[in-house]
DNA sequence: TAGATTGTTAATCGATTAACAATC
DNA sequence: TAGATTGTTAATCGATTAACAATC
């Protein structure tokens, strides 16, 4: 019987993981204990053995874990050792920082094209990826069996794209506007309410000055 | 005894409530019910009557929510009614991206400034914020007791404008570099690891093929 | 060897879900 | 009135935490 959760808290935690590890890697350090990565991130030891059980990795008693070992056992769960490509409609200034984001090439994350309605942004490209017209996506993406858009349009747009996106046969969603998207059931949307961030860092503020 | 609980999840569900609350007011309904909000984002009609009870709401049976009187109650809850404001350092594509996110302001969040090493950037405005030149920082931050910062620089330099942030009497601060910040209990850190949330949608696309 | 750290098993805690009486 | 929906109380579930033996 399969025992692993992959709590979506789970999942928050590990890339903090692989930033410590790959600081201990960069200081020639072989091994790193979960102890030494709890105290960075301020959480109990058990919980970083727990996620590190999770991924499949092996600790030494008094040694801790092999770091690059542990490097890519965080990867690999993550799925970043893997090609995933992508689309992504409205290429204003969030979707243009999106596409330019290094941080998605290094995790396996490749941007086909960006698609605007723009005429003044067809044509051009961002960091290196083209700006093609609405027109062209649904073929794209059929004819490139894209599964997963990104969608960085006005609240007012959202729907009509979420729309094109169901008939491209794209399987993922995840959407950067406040709208609330009407799907099909099979259709995964992944809300990105940035503001909700914000909250949560001062729902912490609050509750540390309580607890003086 | 205080019952409530405030969880994480609970506060990324509030904003979904509120965006399908403004739909409906915006049709002339004057009530909402929790039923409806579930159907909305496939969750069990308990769990937003349960989150509804938390931000103070009442209903009435048959009827549901009064939709303004909800409005009200989540955006209170969120503190989206109070002024907040907040500097940015790193007037790259995604700080002037954040910067120009009207979402902020409609929840009443306020751009002090923008600061920057740049000289290029320096003396410009992002959307009608100026940017200004770090040696600033922390004598308008203390100036204007500013307590939340964002960090939008790259990893290497993310350390040392925490540093500052710290020295300019910033206690909440939101870092979107992937640097494991090393700050003092009293300071809060929210990461915002941007990457995660495709991979969330990653697996719940995975999950649902599984569960064919 | 001594002791720090792992990995396992059990206990606790909190959030979600279920059941149902109250009520508009 | 009838019935949909709320609000409350209890049950379940899953994640976190605790305790401790195993081990390098």
């Amino acid at each position: 019987m399969d025992k692993t959760t992959h709590s979506i808290q789970m999942i928050r935690r590990l890339p903090r993981y692989y930033a410590i590890a790959e600081q201990v890697q960069s200081q020639s350090e072989a091994n790193i204990s979960a102890t030494l990565i709890a105290n960075h991130l301020n959480l109990e030891p058990i919980v970083v053995r727990k996620d590190l059980e999770q991924v499949g990795a092996e600790g030494k008693p008094r040694l801790g874990f092999d770091v690059s070992d542990l490097l890519h056992r965080i990867a690999s769960f993550m799925g970043w050792d893997q090609l995933n490509q992508i689309v992504l409609v409205g290429c204003g200034d969030l979707g243009s920082a999106i596409m330019g984001y290094s941080g998605f090439v290094q995790r396996g994350f490749e941007f086909v094209a960006g698609f605007d309605v723009d005429e003044a942004k067809i044509g051009t490209t961002i960091h290196g990826k083209q700006v093609l017209p609405i027109s062209k996506f649904v073929n794209l993406c059929q004819r490139m069996h894209i599964e997963l858009g990104i969608i960085t349009v006005p609240a007012s747009q959202a729907q009509s794209v979420a729309d094109m996106m169901i008939e491209a046969g794209i399987r993922g969603i995840w959407n950067f506007s406040t709208a609330a998207l009407n799907v099909p059931k099979h259709i995964i949307v992944q809300q990105e309410d940035i503001i909700t961030s914000l909250v949560i860092l001062q729902k912490r503020l609050q509750h540390a000055d309580e607890n003086n």
